[in-house]
RNA sequence: GGGUCGGUUCCGGAGCGGUCAAACGGGGCAGACUGUAAAUCUGUUGGUUCACACCUUCGCAGGUUCGAAUCCUGCCCGGCCCA
């Protein structure tokens, strides 16, 4: 792949762009660092984007350097955080740490990547050590980080502690010799921090590669309070509806980061929705079958389409409803509620009377009508919650 | 250590002795319209209940009161000012 693609596209920022470029062309194969805190293991498609980058980067033989962070992990990374994160016991921090390799190996080579654990180097720190780190940098460095600047601002908790989670973060690139650093835009800080260490310490200082962060499927930005996140552990079926179900205003974005789609392609599709002359709901479809064919695979997502034009353009039944079985006459509420269709009888109530509850494709008025084993009377709430009763 | 302000339901944020399961906004869920888009409109948003009602919830623990998210005491946590 060609150096100026792997720097730009998708891209946010490149520090020191000139010299990094320069380093690509030599040949030399770089060190990537990526680290990640095990605090919170699931990743969505937006993590996606820095993981595929880092894929492109191998295949142009470097290596990636994956830093477990199970010291900064307890700390937590302050960056765009409002509060201080509660601390995690180690057993956490580890079953964490298996589940995000888990997700971040179906898109990263495992063969090209040396995983690395914190507590290598942080496991026989000693006073010593963090006070020689602490020495290094200054209130005034730490403050010129927006998220710490605003808060201490605002008259809002900010302890020591977090303060010292930019200097473990650097100290990871001291540690692992890293020649690029990787992460979202909002990490800008936590890497240059990597950076002002190395030099101190009279190494080259990493290069830091920053990629955007995507806004979620609505165009707010992405995270689990919008509900806008595509998470890639999601079944092809659903990684599908999720991708149909997002604004129109995101999808030349997405196509550029998400997928390989040449970039005269890229172009031609802006041009076609800018203009009206293509049709969004295709293009939609176009992505949503690239994206699950990455995670999952072409026939997955093929087998996946045909089952949601089946589910919601023809409004025909899903193939695989699952089966709840009932052994006597059983109120409507009850197998709402006992098959999970519901979290309570009061929020079963609530479906009920809003119209959300259909039994046989007719809508259920009332909240007394029973059913009886072997009925075979398929449920629904909502468009896409079914269950067979029998 | 002293002074002072504050901790409310998923989030923000009202409430300041009963009419409070708690205004309003956001988010969520459901409905209409659709391309499972956006925008818009409607309903709903602790639990048990047909319902009256009851139970749990307003930092924690006690107390005052017929009655407390609202008053008092102690404690915990945070901000600011002083040291």
């Amino acid at each position: 792949m060609d150096i100026n693609q792997l720097l730009t596209r998708g891209v946010a920022e490149v520090i020191v762009e000139s010299e990094l470029r320069q380093r690509l062309a030599s040949g030399e194969s770089l060190r990537l660092k990526q680290g990640f805190d095990p605090t919170k293991p699931d990743m969505h498609i937006g993590h996606a984007v820095g993981l595929r980058k880092l894929r492109k980067f191998q295949e142009a033989g470097h290596q990636v350097v994956l830093i477990v962070g199970d010291w900064t992990a307890q700390i937590g990374d302050p960056s765009g955080r409002d509060e201080t994160r509660p601390r995690l016991d180690a057993a956490t921090v580890r079953k964490n740490a298996e589940t995000f390799m888990e997700q971040f190996f179906r898109v990263v080579d495992r063969e090209r990547t040396e995983v690395r654990w914190q507590s290598e180097w942080f496991g026989s720190f000693t006073l010593e050590n963090a006070l020689d780190l602490a020495g290094r940098f200054t209130l005034a460095q730490m403050l010129a980080h927006e998220t710490f600047r605003r808060r201490y601002d605002e008259g809002a908790k900010l302890t020591i502690l977090e303060l010292m989670y930019p200097m473990l973060q650097g100290y990871d690139s001291v540690a692992i010799s890293s020649d690029v650093e990787f992460g979202g835009t909002d990490q800008k800080f936590n890497n240059l921090a990597g950076r002002e260490l190395m030099g101190q310490l009279g190494m080259r200082p990493q290069h830091v590669l920053l990629v955007p962060l995507i806004p979620g499927t609505d165009g707010r930005k992405m995270g689990k309070t919008f509900n806008n996140t595509v998470d890639i552990t999601l079944s092809p079926f659903d990684m599908l509806g999720k991708i149909m179900s997002m604004s129109d205003e995101v999808l030349p974005l997405y196509f550029e980061v998400l997928t390989d789609v040449p970039l005269e392609e890229l172009a031609e599709i802006r041009a076609g929705l800018a203009g009206g002359t293509a049709n969004p709901r295709n293009l939609k479809m176009r992505l949503a079958r690239d994206i699950v064919g990455q995670f999952h695979s072409p026939a997955a997502a093929a087998a996946a389409e045909e089952s949601f034009v089946r589910q919601f353009v023809q409004r025909e039944l899903p193939e695989d409803i699952p089966v709840f079985t009932i052994h006597e006459p059983t109120n409507i509420l009850q197998i709402l509620t006992a098959s999970g269709l519901a979290p309570s009888n009061s929020e079963a109530r609530r479906l009920i009377s809003g119209g959300g509850v259909r039994a046989a494709g007719e809508r259920v008025a009332s909240f007394d009508l029973i059913l009886s084993p072997g009925a075979d009377v398929v449920i629904q709430v909502g468009r896409r919650k079914f269950v067979r009763v029998g």
